[in-house]
Formats: structure tokens, C-alpha cells, sequence
DNA sequence: AACCGATACGTTATAATATAACAATACCTA
DNA sequence: TAGGTATTGTTATATTATAACGTATCGGTT
């Protein structure tokens, strides 16, 4: 028999990080899949573009240009701004990292986007954390608008800001 | 009898100017929904508002903050940066100009959007003309995904690259 | 190994975008 | 007209991003 005190079914890969976040784990993956990306498309993932890769991804959150310097200032390396920018190009090409275009700042992909279905960026204004989802039907719906007005649509920005799930709950009690 | 030679229909406002184009309409009546803009919502649409918005309602393409003061100063005023930026943010405040976020650019808002319908962006790349379009399957699609994930959407970016129909002809010939 | 072309990186300077702080002025209302 | 508020002016500076050019490193070829 099923207890009465069933918790809700959570998903099994949240988009949100909850608070038992294992990110160890959860980095140590993005770098392996990091070091896929780069190897399938022939590109070379070199030790500069490893540790400014390696900041970005140490948290869900975007960080603009200028924090990765400090960070990595703090940690013994001053580069020069048009160094981490020649990095984060090439971590945007192999498709890394991605662009928070209306923060101008930059955030890791945690998520395998390997199966080709594009993703929309949830961006919560109170923990600041960045999750990408799919949302096929949102594309198909772009794609439906864009037909309507003969636009061949090329690149698709998709950003919303919010409240993720975890802090609607603490805003709620 | 019909023709057989009918052409297809076309939108009644289409969303991008074509060649046949009346600007100075198009800019008249624009500039009259600023000045009810302003007028509901208590707000005054002073001498620099008015200036800064008719330089950026001047065409349908997105104008960067420095550029409004080279072309206003080519009209004789010289403005100081945070004037025009003062502006832009009375001017997007009362909904008349957008923020184009991935290119920090700004534009005036050409559509009626007195109906509450919320629209999304396309931006051609080739005639650089910007189009606001209805699209109400976009947003219900973004609300239910984001509802799937517990997320609270706020503010919502939607904005697309590509060809517009005039260019995609012009590409195909 | 020596060479070569391509890619990546370092160094310096500067461009492009945006805001802070505070003073002066214009507008509205009493 | 006096007084408070919104707007604008003035100056300085913060933030984000790229240009130009030289040097080093990588990877393949002789
Ligand atoms: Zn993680
Ligand atoms: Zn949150
Ligand atoms: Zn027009
Ligand atoms: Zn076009």
C-alpha cells in the first residue's frame, strides 16, 4: 500500500539546483562534456580556456568579464580582459557557454545539450541562478510567427526572468 | 471570375516597411501614440524626450545611445551621455522604446500596442530593420514550460535574427 | 631535427556602453 | 510667489569590449 505522505515526484535532472546539490559532481561532468565538445569539433581546449571555462562553471550563475578576471586574479593570474574574451569566444563556439545577452555576461552550459533541441535560458532575479530548458514548443512557435511574416529566422534569444521554484517558495513563507 | 494571375495576399500592416513605405505617416502617427503614452500614464514627454525619441522613431532600426548624440549634435545640440540615456529611460519606461538586449541598441515601438498582446522581435540582419510581432502561441508556450519548472516568469526577451521577407527575395535573386 | 604555416597568447592602447554625484533649472501646486 | 518635485546640466568615472601588433606554441612536412 502507498503511504499517505507521498512527497510530490520531483524531476530527476532539475533544472534549478536545489539546495543538495552535489556540484562537485555536477562540474566534474560539465568539464568532461567541456572536453567532448571541444574534441568533436577539432578545437583545442587549452589550459587558458580551461581555467577561464573552469570559473564560469563553478556555479550556475553568469558572470561577466571582468569577474573572471578577478577570480582568477585572486588565484595568481591577471590576465588581460581581451585574453578571457579571446577564451570565452572560443568556449561560445564549441558551445560551452552561452551569452546572457541581456546581462552581458556569460554562463556555463550544465546541461547536455547534446540531443539538438534548443534551449530557453529561466534566469531567477533573487538567487541569480541561470537554468537552460528545452522548449521545443516555444521554437515551434517562433518558427510558426516567423513563417507568418516570411522571416527566416537565423539565431533565437529566448530569456526570461523570474523566480525559480526555490525562491517562490521561501518568498511564500 | 477571379484572375489567375492574382497576387498573394499581404498583410493589411505588414511588419516590415516594404519599399512603398510612407515614413512620414508612419513617423506622425507614432509620435502621436508617444504623446498619449506619456499623457495616461502622468508622465511628460519633455523637449529632449521628444528629440531623442524622434531621432530613434526616425527609422525602424535600432540605434545605439551614441549614436543619438552624433546625429543630434549634426542638428546642432550636443548632448552629454547621460542626458540621452536619462531619455531612454523615460522613453522605455512609458513602453514608446525597447531595448534591443543583444545588441544594446534601442528602438521605437512603431505597432499600436495598446491591446495588452505581448510580441516578440525580429531583427534582420542584412537591412537591419527591427519588427515587433504579435505572438501569443510564443508566450503561452514560455508560460507553460516555465510552469513545468515551478519558475515565476517577470520579464520575457524574446528576440530572433534572420532575413525578413524583403531580404530573403533580394538573397534569391 | 629543422622548417613552416596556422593557431593561440601577451602587451598595450583604445573604443563603446553606461552610471554616479551634485549643481542648476524648470514645472507644478498651494 | 514660495516651496517642493521632477528634469536637465556638468563633470567625472565605471563597465564592457575590441584593435593592432608582436611573440610563442602547436602540428604537420621535409
Ligand atoms: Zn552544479
Ligand atoms: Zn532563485
Ligand atoms: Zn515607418
Ligand atoms: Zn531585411
Amino acid at each position: 500500500m502507498t503511504s499517505k505522505t507521498t512527497t510530490p515526484r520531483k524531476h530527476a535532472h532539475p533544472a534549478f539546483p536545489g539546495p543538495g546539490h552535489n556540484h562537485v559532481a555536477c562540474l566534474s561532468q560539465t568539464l568532461d562534456r567541456a572536453k567532448s565538445a571541444f574534441e568533436t569539433r577539432g578545437l583545442r581546449l587549452t589550459d587558458l580556456r580551461l581555467r577561464v571555462f573552469t570559473e564560469i562553471a563553478a556555479s550556475h550563475h553568469a558572470m561577466g568579464a571582468y569577474d573572471i578576471i578577478e577570480r582568477l586574479g585572486a588565484k595568481g593570474t591577471r590576465l588581460a580582459p581581451v585574453s578571457v574574451y579571446r577564451a570565452i569566444e572560443a568556449l561560445t563556439a564549441a558551445g560551452v557557454v552561452h551569452r546572457l545577452e541581456s546581462a552581458n555576461a556569460y554562463f556555463a552550459c550544465h546541461a547536455a545539450h547534446a540531443s539538438q533541441r534548443q534551449h530557453i535560458v529561466l534566469s531567477c532575479r533573487t538567487c541569480r541562478t541561470i537554468a537552460e530548458v528545452a522548449a521545443e514548443a516555444v521554437f515551434d512557435a517562433i518558427e510558426d510567427i516567423a513563417s507568418v511574416h516570411g522571416f527566416k529566422a537565423d539565431t533565437r534569444i529566448v530569456e526570461i526572468s523570474g523566480l525559480c521554484a526555490h525562491c517562490v517558495e521561501k518568498a511564500s513563507q
